[in-house]
Order: C-alpha cells, then sequence, then structure tokens
DNA sequence: AGCACGCCGACT
DNA sequence: GTCGGCGTGCTC
C-alpha cells in the first residue's frame, strides 16, 4: 500500500504529493498526520490518499516512520476543500492545511491541562484537635466532596493540605481537563420575537444560501440565535461567524448563556491551550455551536445545518495575508458541502452580496424596521469648506460643538469618531475639495511622499503631485489626515471639565484595556469617548446621543473601487451608535464633499438608493462584481530577478489577453506600489477583464507563471488594499 | 524549507 | 595544500 503525503513544508518546490510506502504491521486512513523520512531530515506529514500501485520509481519510495495521532486530524471535508481552494486561489497545499489546525498543534508542545482534585481518603492519620485549619478541610471536603486542589490550598492555606496528603486522610487525583475560557456573567433570556423577527425566522429554513438585509437594531442577532436553536433541536450544528472586532465579552457571553456548554468559541484573545481545547471538543462533537471570528470557518464541526455570517460587508472576512482567502467563497463550499442553511446578514450588505441577492443566487430576507421601532438618528451633514470660508479653522464644526455643548449639559454622553483607515493619504483642495483622480481608473490616487507624485495603485500611472489646483487654481492644498491625540486634546480645550476618554490601538493594546476603557465611558458622565474604527461596533450605550464623524472622506479618498461603498457601510454603523435609547439621537458629519452621493444616500439610511447607484458605477467602470480584477504579485530579494521573472510572465498574460481580446479592459507591468519590503522587492502584473469567461481566462493566467521560478508568486482576485 | 553537493578564493 | 563561501538542485 502507497500513501499520497502533503509535506508540511511552505515552500514553493514541496508543494505537490510525495509517496510513501505503509509498513505492512501499520495501519493508516486518509486525513491522518504521520512523521516521513523526506531527504535526510524527518518532516510531518498529512496523507491525503491511499493506492495499491505507485506512480513514482518504486525503488525510491520510502516507508512512513510512524503516526502522530491514531486518527485523522484532516476530516473529508477539509481535505476537499483544501484541494477546492488550492485549485481556486493556487495556494499551496501545506498552507492551506495549516488553516485547518490550531497552531499548536504542529509545534510538538501541546500541553494538556492537568488539574488536580483532592477528596476524602476514608482512613489515614486524622489531625489532633489542636489543628484547625486541616480539621476544617475535613469538614468541607466532607460537606462538599470531590474539591480542587488549587480552591482548597487558597482557601485554607496550603501546608495543612499537604500534610493531610501527606497522612493519607486526603487523596490526590489528575485529570485531564479542557480548558474553558471565562465570562461575564450574564442572562440571556428568550425575547418574544416581533413580527419581522419571525418572520426571517421563518422564511429562512431551506439549504441555500440567504442574506440577511435588516437594519442596524432590527434585531439580527435574535434571529440567528432562534436559527440555531431550531438547528440543535433537529439535532444539527451551527457555525457562526462574527467579525473579530466585535467579538467582545459580552456578545461571547451571550451566547455562553443561550447555548451554555454546547458551545465553542473561537477568537483571537485565548491562549494557545484555550484555542487547541476549544478546537478539540469541536473536532470530537462534544462542541455543538461554534462562535468565532475568520478563522472558525475552518473549523472540524460535523452535521452542519446552519452557517451564519454576522456582518457579511466586513473586511476581516477577508485574509489579507498569504494564504489569503474569502470567508464567504469557503463558507459557500461548506454550505454545499453539508448540504445545510447558509445566512449572511448585515445593515448594509457588500455590493457584491447584494448583487447576488437581485440576480436570485442568494435569497432576500429584509428587516426593514428597528425592533423599538425608534426612528434611526438624524444624520447632518456639515459642509467643511463653507466652516472655512466662514473664518472656521478648527477641526469641528460649530454646529457640532453647540452639540456638544448640549450633550454636556444634559449630562448624557457623545462620541466622536475618527476615520483613519490604511496609511495611505490622498491630496486635496482647501478652497474647492478637489481631490486628484485618476484618469483611467477613477479611483483616487495616492500621494507617495518619498517621490512627491501622485499614484494610482491599480494601473500604476503617477501624475505630477499638486501645487496649484486645477479646478479652482487655489495654491491651498493640505494632505489631510488628523489624529485621535489631535482630537482630544482640541476637545480639551473646548470642554476642559469633561472626561474625554481616548480609544484606538494605542490605548486598547493592554490585556483588558478594551473593556477598561468602555467600562469607563459608561460609567462617567457627561463624557465624550473619541476613538477609530473599534468605537464603531458593538458597543450600546445607553446614554449616547450624539456622534460626531471628523473627516468622513478619509475613507472615502481611499485609491480603492471599494472605498465609497466603505464610507457608506461605515457611516451607517457609527450612526447606529446613536439613539439607541428612548430620545432620538444625532449625528454630525463633517465632510469636504458634501454632494457626493454616499453623503445624501447614508444620511436618509437609503441603502438601495446608495446600491443601485454604486452598482451602476461598478457596471459602466468595469470594476467587480461586474468585472474581475487579477493581481499577480512577485517578490525576491534580487531586484532584476523579480523584474525579468515578472516582465516574463506579463509577455504570456498579455498572449492570453489577445487571445481574449474583447473581455481585457486592462492590462499592465509595474513596481509594486511599495516596491520594497523586508529586503525584497515588489512587482505585479495588474488586469481586469470582464466577467463572461472570466473563470476561463483565470485559468489560463494562472499558467502564464513559471512554476520553476525564484520569486515567490501571489495570486489575488479582486484585491482591496494594494501595496 | 533545508540540506547536500560542488566549484572557486584566502588562510594555517 | 585545505577551509569555507553560498549558488544550484533535489527531496517520494
Amino acid at each position: 500500500m502507497f500513501a499520497k503525503i502533503i509535506i508540511d513544508q511552505d515552500a514553493k518546490a514541496l508543494d505537490k504529493v510525495f509517496e510513501y510506502r505503509v509498513p505492512d504491521d501499520m495501519s493508516v486512513q486518509v486525513g491522518e498526520r504521520v512523521i516521513v523520512p523526506f531527504g535526510s531530515r524527518n518532516l510531518q506529514g498529512f496523507i491525503v490518499g491511499l493506492e495499491d500501485v505507485a506512480v513514482f520509481d518504486e525503488s525510491k519510495i520510502k516507508p512512513i516512520s510512524r503516526k502522530i495521532e491514531d486518527f485523522p486530524v484532516i476530516k473529508k471535508e477539509m481535505l476537499e476543500l483544501m484541494f477546492y481552494m488550492a485549485d481556486k486561489l493556487h495556494l499551496k497545499l501545506a498552507s492551506i492545511l495549516r488553516l485547518f489546525l490550531p497552531s499548536e498543534m504542529r509545534t510538538d508542545q501541546i500541553k494538556e491541562l492537568i488539574v488536580r482534585y483532592v477528596s476524602l481518603s476514608g482512613g489515614g492519620q486524622m489531625p489532633s484537635s489542636r489543628a484547625k485549619k486541616q480539621l476544617g478541610i475535613v469538614e468541607f471536603l466532607k460537606e462538599n466532596g470531590k474539591q480542587k486542589f488549587s480552591d482548597v490550598s487558597n482557601q485554607f492555606g496550603y501546608a495543612p493540605l499537604f500534610a493531610l496528603v501527606k497522612n493519607g486522610v486526603v487523596v490526590v487525583e489528575e485529570k485531564q481537563e479542557n480548558r474553558v475560557p471565562v465570562f461575564d456573567e450574564i442572562k440571556n433570556e428568550h425575547r418574544v420575537l416581533t413580527a419581522l423577527q419571525q418572520r426571517a425566522v421563518d422564511t429562512i429554513t431551506e439549504n441555500k444560501t440567504y442574506l440577511l438585509h435588516g437594519v442596524t437594531g432590527s434585531g439580527k442577532t435574535e434571529v440567528y440565535m432562534n436559527l440555531i436553536e431550531r438547528q440543535l433541536a433537529l439535532d444539527k450544528t451551527a457555525l457562526m461567524l462574527v467579525p473579530e472586532i466585535s467579538l467582545t465579552p459580552q456578545v461571547l457571553a451571550n451566547f455562553k448563556a443561550r447555548f451554555g456548554e454546547k458551545v465553542a468559541l473561537i477568537h483571537s484573545g485565548l491562549s494557545a491551550g484555550e484555542r487547541f481545547d476549544e478546537w478539540k471538543r469541536i473536532f470530537f462533537g462534544e462542541a455543538r455551536v461554534v462562535v468565532g471570528a475568520r478563522s472558525a470557518i475552518f473549523t472540524p464541526i460535523e452535521n452542519l445545518g446552519i452557517i451564519i455570517i454576522d456582518e457579511e460587508h466586513e473586511q476581516s472576512y477577508v485574509s489579507e495575508s498569504n494564504p489569503r482567502y474569502d470567508t464567504h467563497m469557503v463558507a459557500e463550499f461548506r454550505r454545499k458541502y453539508n448540504d445545510c442553511t447558509l445566512v449572511f446578514g448585515s445593515a448594509t450588505p457588500s455590493i457584491e452580496s447584494y448583487s447576488k441577492a437581485i440576480d436570485g443566487e442568494y435569497q432576500l430576507v429584509e428587516m426593514p424596521v428597528r425592533v423599538n421601532g425608534m426612528e434611526m438618528p438624524k444624520i447632518v451633514v456639515i459642509d467643511m469648506l463653507m466652516e472655512m470660508r466662514q473664518g472656521n479653522n478648527q477641526i469641528f464644526a460649530i454646529p457640532l460643538i453647540y452639540e456638544l455643548k448640549n450633550v454636556i449639559e444634559q449630562k448624557k454622553q457623545a462620541m466622536i469618531f475618527i476615520n483613519r483607515r490604511g496609511f495611505s493619504s490622498f491630496q486635496r483642495c482647501r478652497q474647492c475639495g478637489y481631490v486628484a483622480k485618476c484618469t483611467d481608473c477613477d479611483v483616487s490616487l495616492v500621494y507617495h511622499r518619498t517621490e512627491n507624485k501622485l499614484k494610482c495603485h491599480y494601473c500604476g500611472k503617477r501624475f505630477r503631485a499638486l501645487d496649484v489646483c486645477p479646478s479652482c487654481g487655489s495654491r491651498d492644498i493640505k494632505q489631510g489626515a488628523i489624529g485621535t491625540e489631535r482630537v482630544v486634546e482640541e476637545l480639551h480645550k473646548l470642554f476642559p471639565d469633561v472626561r474625554i476618554l481616548r480609544m484606538d490601538n494605542d490605548t486598547t493594546s493592554k490585556k483588558n484595556g478594551h473593556r477598561e476603557i468602555l467600562n469607563e465611558f459608561r460609567n462617567t458622565k457627561p463624557a465624550i469617548l473619541v476613538g477609530t474604527q473599534m468605537i464603531a461596533k458593538g458597543h450600546d450605550f445607553e446614554d449616547v446621543v450624539l456622534v460626531g464623524i471628523v473627516d468622513a472622506d478619509q475613507s472615502l479618498y481611499q485609491s480603492d473601487y471599494r472605498s465609497i461603498e466603505r464610507t457608506f457601510q461605515l457611516i451607517t454603523q457609527v450612526a447606529g451608535r446613536a439613539g439607541r435609547s428612548a430620545s432620538q439621537g444625532r449625528v454630525i458629519l463633517q465632510t469636504y464633499s458634501p454632494r457626493h452621493y454616499v453623503y445624501r444616500f447614508a444620511s436618509n439610511y437609503d441603502y438601495k438608493g446608495f446600491f443601485k447607484k454604486e452598482a451602476n458605477l461598478r457596471k459602466v467602470t468595469n470594476f467587480p462584481p461586474y468585472a474581475r480584477i487579477v493581481r499577480i504579485l512577485f517578490t525576491h530579494e534580487n531586484e532584476n530577478t523579480v523584474a525579468q521573472e515578472c516582465k516574463v510572465c506579463y509577455n504570456k498574460v498579455k498572449e492570453v489577453r489577445d487571445a481574449y481580446a474583447e473581455d481585457f479592459v486592462y492590462l499592465d507591468v509595474m513596481k509594486a506600489p511599495l516596491n520594497k519590503i523586508k529586503n525584497k522587492f515588489r512587482y505585479q502584473i495588474m488586469m481586469r477583464f470582464k466577467l463572461d469567461k472570466a473563470d476561463e481566462i483565470e485559468k489560463k493566467i494562472y499558467d502564464c507563471v513559471d512554476e520553476k521560478c525564484k520569486s515567490s508568486v501571489f495570486f489575488e482576485i479582486n484585491p482591496n488594499n494594494l501595496s
């Protein structure tokens, strides 16, 4: 018997299936991990197939050394998923397999948690009446039975407990236990569903894909929980993904409270040991509900009845580092494999998903009204150019300052949202609001300080940096980006007596930084919370009646075809933070482009109107979802090598382009926007083609790369951050 | 990836 | 003479 084996090494040259002999006295199954002799070393490998005959020269085939576990760690579904992803995304097999296992399993240092328990032996030499503490322990164990060693020693002291053990009164036993993450204790009560929620639950019954479009506050979570409960009642399991950023202790505790021991949680806050233990509980079928961030989609849960992806539009569902993948695609694969239900939920669906709903690929389910019947907070768009012309050169518009004063007088709370995303910056005319765009791509240009040039990240075209505004002739050109510190500083000047809290990557880096800041905000009134992205999600504060969005344009003018859509999503989400309480909230949105359609639609909460406009723009400019962008990135420490190999590939791609001339919108080769990272030079081929024959073209494009080239090659489909 | 093999420069 | 530089090629 011969085994097909993938060597667990992330190298291009090893990205294939090797053959090994299965020793007669060894029984193996597909999916098992083994140690095999490889060259002069012993390496870990995965069995992905078993055959009676070998393809490779039999005399050169070595035998498997040993098995690592005695059961297949990679289940059949995951194996198929691996081949699917390798084919679709051109990822290395080993790098995909690594996604399926907790990283702890790769290092040979899995530490099982051993918990010691103590109980009365029923014999031994009883302590004297003077040994009060020892007697206390005996009494305690008599009443409560078996207890954790650590609990008893904490309560009564180590010495007396040890004495009892030594004298044989108390026996110690060791048990291997799973580390269970701790949570805030909260109750989760079944709420009576509104008619709208009930309708959603009643609709989402079939084994297909649904897009649940529910406005913020429409109670999607309650719908999810009901859907999960239904599956559990059918003896099926459930997998639910939420964005990493909203995996807050409250959210997790909520699920734990509702589903108890059946829940397994996978998130970045877990220790290595906790993560491994949760994985085991899922693998062996102990956990019936999995809640986690992106990577939880690879969890080996079986008998799936439903997969739910909340906040479906979130960028965090797309892995931006290798191996790159989109959770949507993996979820769709698992849905088909398990023949189960898949739900994408969002208040602001991605253009991609909504257009699939329009096309009937997903079934659309709508929840257009909030649970409490409250109206959405009123969004006031402020023209910052007008403010400036009227002599206000501050960060804050006069109406925002006025509203803040009101909030403080009423002892309420406000949030100031800083829209800081990515590192690239754009140039803007401070007089008329003009922002430079690429003449070929209709995306904003990125200012590169080192060269003092404006560059398009999609086609690589360069433009002179602005010194005079081409629209109004002004020389007042700025790169606008305001930091959180600066905003806090300005607020202090305006309101010296008010508590101002800051929440961003700097202030939350500590272990519980997140929670501490939010708790402090919750308990201080009046107060203003200043923050980035992370204040936009999931935190509901009764007393927040005002949200200020400073410089909304930051996300609008990213060099990214999705930047307008992201701005819409951001505004809707941030606005949802105001007015969770009885009184209607207010949102002040500061912008230099007040007439941009994104603000018109966002301030009216008109998603459908926005979708129509945006989708149409994408259609006429040939951008996803109506076209496909492919980027092939080459990296190597030798610049000549990358440039050369990239060029060779480009010439082959050109032949494909010529064969499909009517499909191609764009093709070029260039240095990557970030030309050198970690001493490796980066060159790229960018292309865009229409959808009709997209899959066919993509296959041909993959074949353009010379398998033997020295550079590392990365394929990216519809990439977000071009760097 | 990592380890062998191999073919040229400066050291005891 | 030999030690060692890392370029090239292979691993079932």
